[in-house]
Parts: C-alpha cells; sequence; structure tokens
DNA sequence: CGAGGTACCTGACAGC
DNA sequence: TGCTGTCAGGTACCTC
C-alpha cells in the first residue's frame, strides 16, 4: 500500500483495536512472505502467547512490540494490507463495512493471526512481496537503523541536511533520506510545489526546498486526515477505502490536463519508476 | 559507495 | 476475442 499516510492509518486503527491482546494462533497458505524465523512451524511457536504492547511505525514499516522483548516486523511493500475483523471458515468479515468486494478481499488473505479476543488480523496481498519478521527487539531496531528521519517529523533546517543531493524525486523516494515517502506523494509534494521531478538538489533554490518542505507536509496530513490513498484493493484495517485518490493532482494521469493550467500531464522514468508531471507548472 | 538493472508475484488494461 | 506488452503505494540484491 503503502506510504506513510496508508500505513499510519493502518497503525492508528491497529492500536485501537488490538492493544494489550495476545495471539493465539497464526495461519498461512503463502509461507514464503515469513522471512524469520524462516521455518513458519518456529514462527508460529514462538508468536503464541505473546501480548501487544504496543503498535509503531518507522517509515512504511509496522512494528508490533511484543512481550518478552519481542517485535513483529510487518513491511506491506505494494500490495499488501492489513484488515482487522473476523476471518471465520475461510472468508473475511471486516468489523464495519460489510460490503465492500468480500471475494476479492478472501482472495488476498494469505496470512491470519488469531487474538485472544475472537477477532483476527489478516494481511491481504495480492502480489505477495510483504515481509513479515519476528525477533528480538534489538535485533528490529538493527534492521531499520538506516531509515532516514519521518518528513512529519522535521524541521526545516533537518530536511535541508538530509535531502542533500541527487535528483530531487530520488532523492525524496530514498528511505536513507527520509522515510516515509514513496511513488505518490513524492510526485503529489513535486507538482504543488511546481518542482519538476528531474532537477538537482543542489540546483533548488532555498526557498524553492522550503516550499517543497511545506508542501510534502501539507499533502502527508492531508492524506492522513482521509485515510490515505486507494489504488488497486487497499483498504484501511476496518475495510475503508483511502480517499486521497481524488485529490491527486498528477499521480496516474498521464495525459489529462492539467488541474492548473490545463497542459497534459506527462510520465517519464526516473531510475525504473515513473514520475507524472505538468510541462508547464512544473519546468526543468 | 553509488547508480542502474533485475527479481520477487499477480492482475489490469491498452493496442494490435 | 485473444495474445502481447506495459504498468503497478517497494525494496533487496547483484554488477559495474
Amino acid at each position: 500500500m503503502p506510504e506513510l499516510p496508508e500505513v499510519q492509518t493502518t497503525v492508528s486503527q491497529l492500536k485501537k483495536k488490538a492493544l494489550k491482546r495476545a495471539f493465539i494462533d497464526v495461519w498461512t497458505d503463502a509461507p514464503k512472505l515469513i522471512k524469520k524465523p524462516k521455518s513458519f512451524d518456529d514462527f508460529k511457536k514462538k508468536i503464541k502467547g505473546k501480548k501487544i504492547k504496543d503498535i509503531q511505525r518507522r517509515g512504511k514499516n509496522i512494528i508490533f512490540k511484543l512481550s518478552e522483548g519481542q517485535s513483529l516486523l510487518v513491511h506491506q511493500k505494494l500490495t499488501g494490507h492489513l484488515l482487522y475483523g473476523r476471518w471465520k471458515e475461510g472468508r473475511w468479515q471486516s468489523e464495519e463495512e460489510k460490503h465492500i468486494g468480500e471475494d476479492k478481499m478472501n482472495q488476498y488473505i494469505h496470512l491470519v493471526f488469531f487474538l485472544d479476543n475472537n477477532r483476527e488480523i489478516a494481511l491481504s496481498d495480492l502480489r505477495k512481496f510483504a515481509k513479515v519478521e519476528l525477533a528480538s527487539d534489538e535485533e528490529i531496531k538493527k534492521e531499520l537503523e538506516d531509515l532516514g528521519p519521518d518528513p512529519l517529523k522535521i524541521s526545516f533546517q533537518e530536511f535541508k541536511d538530509t535531502v542533500r543531493k541527487g535528483k530531487i524525486k530520488q532523492a525524496l523516494m530514498n528511505q536513507k533520506i527520509i522515510s516515509g515517502v514513496g511513488n505518490i506523494y513524492s510526485d503529489e509534494a513535486l507538482f504543488r510545489a511546481g518542482i519538476h521531478p528531474l532537477r538537482k538538489v543542489k540546483d533548488l533554490k532555498k526557498k524553492e526546498l522550503k516550499n517543497l518542505y511545506q508542501e510534502l507536509k501539507r499533502i502527508l496530513n492531508k492524506a492522513l486526515e482521509v485515510q490515505g490513498t486507494s489504488i488497486s484493493d487497499y483498504r484501511t484495517p476496518e475495510g475503508k477505502k483511502g480517499e486521497f485518490e481524488k485529490l491527486l493532482k498528477v499521480y496516474r494521469r498521464k495525459g489529462k490536463k492539467c488541474f492548473n493550467c490545463g497542459a497534459k500531464i506527462e510520465r517519464i522514468k526516473i531510475g525504473n519508476r515513473s514520475a507524472h508531471f505538468c510541462p508547464h507548472c512544473q519546468k526543468k
């Protein structure tokens, strides 16, 4: 799913539902999703009885802090998303919204955690790219130590100090520079700041960088308010769609008219990812 | 160390 | 209709 707003939405909703619950069992039809421990049997043995003490976000990673010094790490990659509800006889029921594409939902559920309150947390993942790991707090912490700061938590000075080189689009998406921003929100922030994605960071004026910093924060906060962007089958843990899709100005709008000036939105490749921009509002 | 390509999977959609 | 190619909220790993 998932960039910062979608991951944060997931974490916030799960916290309301699953805090202090314990895992009593786990099921999968795709054991390759679990990277640590390597054997699913070990994973199952280890997680049984562990209590959820906290749920945190670091970049796009979800960390369940468990009892006995253990952490459960989930990275949803492109199409993964965690759901909270009921899993009965191989079918999923969301807590609140029962009408959204139930068959599709069931088809992509590949991992189910059974909690001690007769509810389940499920991982739905069309492309099965997600990563799930259970290890000690220290081991998980170490794995995430290369991640850059969270864009919502840093000052402009810190932003300026960390976003220093390369093409601006790639710098924004580089998790070691700042963590949590991906293709959608980097495209959208650059459009709103009027900056061409291929511009070099070192060529940006301080004013442009400041503007970008502010637009990035604004857009991430706005997306958080509306629970993110739903592309493909993304749903919040409660089964709702994010509403940011309606606010997209360039992302996946190739060939359509810019809302500001009417020019046609373009799509180019930068480092094997696509970048969308308005050639008139975002001059190179 | 960094940049660029590929691999990991499955599905939707455009064009012939 | 059916086939082929391209694209998709991401990152790990390899080569140069």
